[in-house]
Formats: structure tokens, sequence, C-alpha cells
DNA sequence: GACAGACACTTGATGCTTCAATCATTTTTC
DNA sequence: GAAAAATGATTGAAGCATCAAGTGTCTGTC
């Protein structure tokens, strides 16, 4: 017996289903046009800026982007033949490979970072109260983590 | 001068984009292993069941999808193949195509909503209190009203 | 110490999305 | 009432994402 979602679910629902059909392209967009980057890329060399000795192994960049192994070998290879990221082999052991951010990586970020920001600020958070701010964490944070509860179970 | 984003945003934002990159891929992976239909096809038949007549013109079922009629015009074309849905010219305009639902369409549909119903609530609702409900759509909505609105300032 | 299984990652094929260009029809403008 | 602009929709090419299958490495376990 199903349970439907009531008035006020489906509204939501609706509303955030928007949200993923919308933004993540108009995100892109931006981006692609200015950098020509994907908001996927640009991710991939944040996270790598980020990280100590900005460098990090596939998997854990991929569990940092909310990628699969898959989608984020493919992006890695695309951003190594434009020289943005390199691989090499890790010393510690055979079978990790570490993904680095080059200089010419770290610049291209660098120069895409401030209009990526405003984008984000001007489609998100811009007449966002405070505590809507603080809610659409809580909010999110939940939902990510029923997702990645819900692949563990079917994985199994 | 770039206004970055402070460290409550930072957070909002990267577990907003985490729902973007999770949530999308794991309703696809459901509906496609299920019913063999794309969170998109899915909602494109939903909102011509819910239509008069079960049927749209193409620009009113992009709106209501948030999609581009470019991507729409694609897909129609794939589920007219599939036999879901029918093309036909309006009699009101000569360039306008109405879409609409067939019976096959109609009853995939009904038989891929209990599953995609249910994934939808223990993906986004289970556990969530009444009033982030409220939030969530609140949130939502003020975003894909922006990214609507820009859209227009850049098409101008 | 060999073999089964797990782990880290890569690859290729397929289907989907986007962008830019196009076509036909309708409306506006002068 | 013609020409110009706007509207509604389609198409093809190029790039992306996903899935399933593969390679190589490591870790038990007996």
């Amino acid at each position: 017996m199903t349970r439907w979602l009531d008035e006020d679910e489906q509204r939501a629902w609706l509303r955030l289903a928007g949200v993923m059909l919308k933004l993540s392209p108009a995100l892109d967009s931006q981006l692609q046009r200015d950098s020509d980057l994907t908001h996927f890329d640009y991710l991939c060399l944040a996270m790598l800026s980020e990280a100590e000795g900005r460098s990090l192994r596939m998997s854990e960049l991929a569990s940092r982007t909310n990628a699969s192994l898959s989608r984020l070998s493919h992006v890695v290879s695309k951003l190594e033949r434009r020289g943005l990221v390199a691989r090499c082999p890790s010393p510690e052991s055979r079978r990790v490979t570490l993904v680095s951010l080059t200089d010419d990586g770290w610049e291209r970020l660098v120069e895409a970072a401030p209009g990526h920001v405003e984008t984000v600020r001007s489609l998100v958070f811009e007449g966002l109260p405070a505590a809507d701010v603080a809610a659409l964490e809580r909010i999110a944070g939940h939902i990510v983590e029923h997702v990645e509860a819900s692949r563990l179970r079917t994985v199994e």
C-alpha cells in the first residue's frame, strides 16, 4: 500500500525537483561560458585546492565531490589532458592513484571563482534570511544522508 | 570586489550541491531499474496526466517540467517512439504542437508511481519535521524564482 | 603460500543534455 | 501590406553521465 505524498510534501517536492532541473544547468552554463568548466569540474579543482598538498586519492576526491569513482575517473582524465590536474601513483599503495592540482589548474580556479561565487550568491543566497540558510544546511544534509544510507542498503 | 560566502553559507551551499549531485542520480537509477524511465521522463508523463485532456502544448509542458524546449523535444521524440505519448498539431495555431499521454503512457505511469513515490518519501521526507517541509518549499521556491529571473536578465 | 574475495580504479558503450543553427508561423512596425 | 522581429518547435553535433565489465593490487583464511 503506497503512502502518497500529502499536499505540502507534494508542493515542496515539485519545487525541489525544480531546483535540481534549473539550478544545475544555470551553474554549468555560467562556468562553461566564462571559464570553460563544468560545475563538477570546478568542484574537483576546488576540493583539490583545499586539500593538504593540493592532492587527494581518487576515492577521497570522489567522496568529497559526491561522485561515483567512474564519473570522477572520466572527468579527471579530461582535466589531465587539459593540464589542470595531474595523476601519479601513490607511494603508499600501488592500487591508489593520487590526483593533484597543477599550477595551471590553480590559476584557472582562481580566475573562475569570483564569477561562480557571485552566481551562487545571486541565485541561492540573495534575499534568503539567515534562518533559512541554517534550514537549508539542515534539510540538504538530511537528504544527502538518506541517499547515502539507501545506497549502502541496495549495494549489500 | 567579490563578496565571498560566509561559513554558514559555504556549508549550506556544499550540502545543496550534494543534493543535486546525489539525489538526481538516485531517482534516475530507481526509475530506470524498475520502469525503464528517467526521472525527467516520469515528470513529463506525470504533468501530462494531470493536465486537462491529458494533453499540453510543448512550451507549456516545458515550463511545467522546468526544461528547455530543446530538451523536451528530444525527450518527447523518444517517448513518442515508445508509444507513451503522441504529438499532434494544434487546431488553434499552426506553430503549436500538442503532446498527449497515450493509454500505454498512462499505464506505465500508474505502474511506476508507487515505487517512485516510495523512493522520494524515503530519501527526502522520512524523518523530516513538518516545519522543514514548509521551509523546503519556501527555500526551493526562492531559488527557482531567482534562476528564472536571472535567465530573463541574460537573455535580454 | 596459494586462492577467494575485497578494494581502487579504468574503460567502452549507450543514452542524455546542451548549444547553436534552423524552419515555419505569427505578430509588430512602418 | 511588406519587411522585420518575435514565437514555437525541431534538429545535429559535441560533450557528459551511467552502467557493466574489466584490470591490477591487496588482504584475509585455511
